[in-house]
DNA sequence: CATATATTGTTTATATATAAACTAAAACAG
DNA sequence: CTGTTTTAGTTTATATATAAACAATATATG
């Protein structure tokens, strides 16, 4: 018993006219296992996990820095959860947070020397893995997937950012 | 500045033939949105994140009981966080633990009563949220979607659970 | 200008996640 | 039977996530 995890079993038991729960459950599956992946390899490869890499991202596509709400918006995270992981990232000298003179409640984060190596270590191991992971993926195949997911995408009724 | 998603942006600096990574960001993006709804609306209703839906469906499906492992196995997490999910489960009388008497190390979970009402309103809310988000997607894009996603799942490698 | 309101970011309480170290119990080896 | 190894589960340290309450600062409005 306990044979195949939870979201293949639910899938079994879904009546077959359940389209969209169906789609849904792949969707969980596929990327539960290769976001897991990506993780343990950034966990192992770097002590850290992979919203610092998205943060890095961020702050390396905008070399004039963003402010703790731009982040936050960008990575479509808490306000909260922005605070804590470029803590982190600033503790090991990675990013540097300068307060606004146009408005003293604002924090420019920009990227350190030591933060655009990292990022560019971690963009590799990405880059690595996400190839790995989905080589058997042919050009044709990979094009449908995309066009499927940009499908369901655009009809999504985007609701809004996190608080707080 | 710091208009779309992350993902998006990191797709839109992707060259043309790199198209493995354009599906990766679109699942990325696809799942992240459609989570995060749900996970909102879990939290209003039940003050409870999906995780222990998870595991109530899991107990839910298996009325025999399963063992810590079990449990760890089939929602593809470490034995720690079920430790955690479990205790909490159990404060709210959801569910029981209960020492085999065959094998001393071992605990058997099963659902409460209350724990399986709670199972069937979270269900309920559940499907509602994929449906809702969902709604768009005809038949024939679902199909497409799963077969796609099915694909992906069949070619990649399972790397086994996380320790601990 | 003074007050009301809105915005920025942190803090707090709680839930989730892992890896690694640990305990207890079972299985196995000689 | 005794010592080794394996297995089941918990604990600890750390990272991530949210909502809600809060502080400090801007902005808007009379």
């Amino acid at each position: 018993m306990a044979d195949k995890n939870l979201f293949e079993a639910a899938a079994n038991e879904l009546p077959t006219e359940d389209y969209r729960m169906r789609a849904w459950l792949a969707l969980v599956g596929c990327f539960t296992n290769i976001e897991r992946l990506l993780r343990r390899r950034f966990s192992k490869a770097f002590r850290a996990g992979l919203p610092r890499y998205d943060t890095l991202t961020a702050l390396g596509q905008n070399p004039d820095g963003l402010t703790m709400s731009e982040l936050a918006s960008m990575l479509m995270v808490s306000k909260g959860n922005i605070t804590g992981v470029v803590r982190r990232l600033q503790e090991k000298r990675c990013v540097r947070q300068v307060k606004s003179r146009k408005d003293g409640r604002v924090q420019v984060v920009t990227l350190t020397r030591k933060g655009k190596e990292l990022w560019q270590q971690m963009h590799q191991e990405y880059r690595d893995v996400v190839g790995e992971v989905l080589l058997g993926l042919t050009k044709s195949e990979s094009s449908s997937l995309t066009k499927s997911l940009l499908t369901v995408q655009e009809k999504i009724e985007m609701a809004g950012q996190p608080k707080g």
